[in-house]
DNA sequence: TGGTCTGGATTTAGATTCCGAACTCTTTCA
DNA sequence: TGAAAGAGTTCGGAATCTAAATCCAGACCA
C-alpha cells in the first residue's frame, strides 16, 4: 500500500491481521456467495426465493450467510405482506451494507478493464443528468481527485 | 445499484451473474484467504514462508491460493536470489493486482468506520506532500467528485 | 563427499463445510 | 377440503479445509 508501481520487500505487514479493520472486514464480506448476496441487495433483491434463484446456491448455504449478514448488520431483517398474501420476512440493505456500494462498483469496473475481454462492460454508471462516465477513484478533502502514484499511506504512533 | 437510499425492490438482478464482470470478479477475489494475500502482497510481502507467517493459514491452502492468483495474471512468479542461498521464487504483484489497492483501501476505511468502534484507525492514506486525509469516492471524467446520490446506473443495449 | 540446513511445496488423515434434494410449516386461494 | 406458495430445516454424500508430517533441491560445512 505505498506509491511506486514497484512495492518494496517486506517480510510482515506493518499492522497484524487480528487488529486490522481490512481484515476485520475480509472477514465478514470475504466470501464467495456473502459477496454475491450483497450485488444481488444492491440491484434490489429482497426476498429468499428470489435470492436463491439468482445465486443458485443451496438454500441451507443461504439462509447461513443472511443470518450472517443480519447479526453483523448489513443487513436489516423485515416484514413485508402482499395483499391477500401472508407476511413474510425481506432482507433490505442498512446504511452499513448500502455504504459497501462504491467497492462494489469498484470490482466492477475492475472486471470491465481486466476481465471483460475487450467488449464494452453490460453494466456503466453516469452523473445524473449527464451520459459521460464516472469512475472509482481517490480524492482529497475538496473532492479532487488524487492519482494512485500520489496515495501515502501513514501509520499511527 | 440505483441513486436513492431506498433501492427499488427487484425479483432478479438485470445482469445473470454468469455473465457479469463483478460476479467473474468475485469468482477470483472472493474468498477469505485470497483477499488476506492481496493485503500482504500490497504491503510488499512477496515470499511462500513470509505470507504463510503473516497469515497464519496452511500451507497446502497457501500454494494453491499463490497458483490461482498466478494463473489468473494477479500475481507474477518471479526468481529472487539472496547471496549464498539458492534462486527461490516470489510472488509480486503484476499490474493487474496492483490495480486492486484502490478496492483495499476502500475496504479498510470501510472498516474504519464501521468496524473500528471510534477508535482513530491505525493505517490513513494521504495524498504525496500533504497531511489531510484522502477517500474513496467517484470522479466524473475530469476528476471532480460525483456524489453518492447523483451515481445513475445505464445498462448497455 | 557426505551430512545438514533451509525454503518451497506436496501428502495424508480427520474435521468442517458444501451441495442437492426432500421435507416441514403456515397462510391463502379454489 | 385440498392445493399452492414462500421460507426455511433436515439429511447423506461429496468436496474442501486444516494441521502436521514428509518430500525435495540446492547451499553450506566438515
Amino acid at each position: 500500500m505505498v506509491a511506486m508501481s514497484q512495492i518494496p520487500l517486506a517480510r510482515r505487514s506493518p499492522i497484524p491481521p487480528e487488529n486490522c479493520n481490512l481484515a476485520r472486514t475480509i472477514g465478514i464480506v470475504g466470501d464467495r456467495w456473502t459477496l454475491l448476496i450483497l450485488r444481488a441487495a444492491l440491484y434490489g433483491v429482497r426476498r429468499f426465493d428470489d435470492f436463491q434463484a439468482e445465486l443458485g446456491c443451496p438454500r441451507t448455504v443461504l439462509s447461513g450467510r443472511l443470518k450472517i449478514l443480519v447479526d453483523a448488520g448489513l443487513l436489516t431483517k423485515k416484514t413485508y405482506k402482499v395483499p391477500g398474501k401472508r407476511a413474510r420476512p425481506e432482507y433490505v440493505l442498512s446504511a452499513m451494507g448500502l455504504s459497501l456500494r462504491p467497492i462494489l462498483i469498484g470490482l466492477t469496473q475492475w472486471g470491465d478493464i481486466w476481465l471483460g475481454a475487450g467488449e464494452p462492460p453490460p453494466i456503466s454508471f453516469t452523473k445524473a443528468g449527464s451520459k459521460t462516465a464516472i469512475r472509482a477513484a481517490f480524492v482529497d478533502p475538496d473532492g479532487r481527485e488524487v492519482r494512485p502514484d500520489q496515495i501515502r499511506a501513514v501509520l499511527r504512533g
